[in-house]
RNA sequence: GGCCCCUUCAUCUAAUGGUUAGGAUACGGCCCUUUCAAGGCCGCGAUAUGGGUUCGAAUCCCAUAGGGGUCACCA
């Protein structure tokens, strides 16, 4: 027997009639199975947000109702990173609140107590069903194609009796939700409206687990209604079950929150965002060197864009202009190269003391952990090309700071205004922290594996690059280093001068020099970067170099 | 396959019945230049298709196509 339903408030006049000014109950549910999830992330950023911008609470609940997939770890790990990306809630495990506890294994009792209440007002019963059963039946309805998968309901005629006989005799059972079995369901998305689902083809979910915890639905309704969430935000791939969870809002007679179903981060082929296709994990873009104020900015321009078109943002400007409303729900695909572009942007835009600061953060993030930046397989690298590309750069940069982070800190400790000075020239050049390995070595090292053909080039012979390093020797010696801007100017128009004596153009001349004093054909702005290691250790280096050539 | 959601440049998106359909990334070119960048300028490039409604449709309606999600004692 099924009642009318009682009549929902309609989501687009709750939309029009309560805009988000009273102060909003927003959480986040991660399940600590694994690396915390970018995902996580998206969604704490809009329930952030919404409750910031109503002066509500944002709330984090670590849903750990699955004791295959725990993973002990993980709740450290999500609350970390959720810190580390400006994230944080206002209640949850570690810091407390008045709704607590916020784990779900720690809750077991309420949702026991729900359970029962269900089955006591008949809107649910106790299931008996082996898992072996609903394999088989799994696999005859998909051998017969048919129209309605899924639990047939065998149990939930059993008699009083019955259920007592079998429960005396030991047997397992589950609880399931009576669906019902005539009309529709209507369900309430802030985005999309009213949402109709046939009734019938509904199955009577699982609400308690033969091991006596609850399953997502059951935990889910009875907390968001015992810490009083008004507004649910998650993701789109929820929208199918949201029939069960409205069906059980009304079973226990509660009003439902809000609901608001955000698109699915997307892979560049547009599947569900996945750790084989695009990197998930946090703690990836962490490790790569990205800059979390550009990742939650990046996450923004999912789904939300500001009205003036501008891109790059505080999460101030964000606040000041969003609306949940105004959200787009078209999957977007998650573009690294774009969010490449942007940390980028923001790297430049850090004061070099900060940057510093960053820098030195981050290397030390990286200590000792070379081992795991190996070379991957090709294999196991990401089938799209600049993902590929990167994560395999990404490896190697990794490993060139790890393995140089012990003589820097030591050069740093010992000299702690070393740094600073060779921030301007690596920063134009840097589009994540990961990159400074392609620029950083050659200020605390001057062992280069060079060989003389590293010298020459198309416009510059063997002799002339012999020629252009005993030039530039004699140029340096000259040259007063205390002045650092007489000296650059000195450097610069000496180049010049005798460049143009030697016939060559200025590219080509300073080829071999660049070599000498950065072991590399790429590199920082030359003449300051000799004045950054200073008079003698130039000199040495290109003595170095000269010796190399036999020049 | 059933059910559900979605659909503007390659990508993120703007334009809520009247715009030469705008911006950003990426890509290409030029400038700057000491290599590499960064920066500046220019260019390429989209309303999925077909029907309606309307003086007028990217915008509203219907169909088709395409994409995605979901069909667990996982969340």
């Amino acid at each position: 027997m099924h009642n009318a339903p009682p009549p929902l408030r309609d989501a687009a006049a709750f939309r029009n009639h309560q805009p988000m000014t009273k102060p909003a109950r927003t959480r986040v549910g991660p399940s600590p199975t694994g690396d915390p999830h970018v995902g996580t992330a998206y969604m704490s950023l809009f329930d952030r947000a919404v409750a910031d911008k109503t002066g509500g609470k944002f709330v984090l609940r670590i849903e750990d109702t699955d004791r295959n997939r725990y993973v002990a770890d993980s709740e450290k790990q999500i609350v970390e990173s959720l810190e580390w990306l400006g994230l944080t809630p206002d209640e949850g495990p570690d810091i407390g609140g008045d709704f607590g506890p916020y784990r779900q294994s720690e809750r077991l009792p309420l949702y026991k107590e729900a359970a029962e209440q269900l089955i006591s007002a008949g809107k649910a019963y106790k299931c008996f069903c082996t898992a072996d059963r609903l394999a088989t039946l799994r696999k005859i309805q998909q051998a017969e194609k048919s129209k309605r998968m899924g639990y047939d309901g065998l149990c939930r005629g059993l008699s009083a009796e019955e259920v007592q006989a079998k429960e005396a005799s030991g047997e397992e059972y589950v609880v399931r939700l009576k669906m019902p079995r005539e009309g529709e369901i209507e369900v309430h998305d802030l985005f999309r409206g009213t949402l109709k689902f046939i009734a019938d083809e509904q199955q009577d979910a699982v609400m308690l687990k033969s091991d006596g915890f609850p399953t997502y639905h059951l935990a889910m309704a009875v907390d968001d209604h015992a810490m009083q969430i008004t507004n649910v935000i998650r993701a789109e791939e929820w929208l199918p079950s949201t029939p069960i969870h409205f069906e059980l809002y009304r079973a226990f007679g509660w009003e439902p929150p809000v609901f608001s179903h955000m698109p699915l981060l997307r892979n560049n082929d547009k599947s569900k965002i996945s750790k084989r296709k695009n990197p998930t994990s946090l703690l990836w873009y962490r490790d790569a060197g990205f800059l979390p104020e550009a990742l939650r900015n990046f996450l923004c321009l999912m789904g939300f864009s500001m009205p003036n078109d501008q891109e790059i943002f505080t999460y101030g400007e964000f606040l000041r202009e969003f609306e949940l409303s105004k959200v787009n729900v078209g999957g977007p695909i998650f573009d690294l190269k774009k969010l490449h572009w942007m940390n980028g942007e923001y790297i430049r835009a850090l004061a070099p003391a900060e940057l510093e600061k960053r820098l030195v953060e981050y290397v030390k993030l990286l200590v000792g952990r070379e081992k795991e930046f190996a070379d991957l397989p090709a294999d196991q690298l990401p089938t799209e090309q600049f993902l590929s590309e990167f994560e395999q750069k990404r490896r190697q940069r990794s490993r060139v700071l790890a393995e140089l982070a012990p003589t820097m800190m030591t050069a740093y400790d010992t000299n702690p205004k070393l740094m600073l000075p060779i921030i301007p020239l690596i920063r134009e050049r840097m589009h994540t922290l990961g990159e400074a390995a392609d620029y950083l070595p050659m200020f605390f090292t001057n062992e280069f594996t060079y060989t003389p053909d590293d010298f020459v080039a198309k416009k510059c012979t063997l002799d002339e690059a012999k020629k252009a390093l005993n030039e530039m020797r004699s140029i340096v010696d000259a040259t007063d280093f205390n002045d650092p801007e007489a000296a650059h100017k000195q450097l610069d128009d000496q180049s010049r001068a005798k460049a143009e004596e030697l016939g060559m153009k200025l590219g080509p001349f300073l080829g071999p020099i660049r070599m000498a004093i950065t072991g590399s054909k790429v590199s920082p702005p030359l003449m300051e970067s000799m004045l950054v290691l200073g008079k003698d250790e130039t000199l040495k280096r290109i003595d170095n170099a000269i010796q190399k050539l036999g020049a």
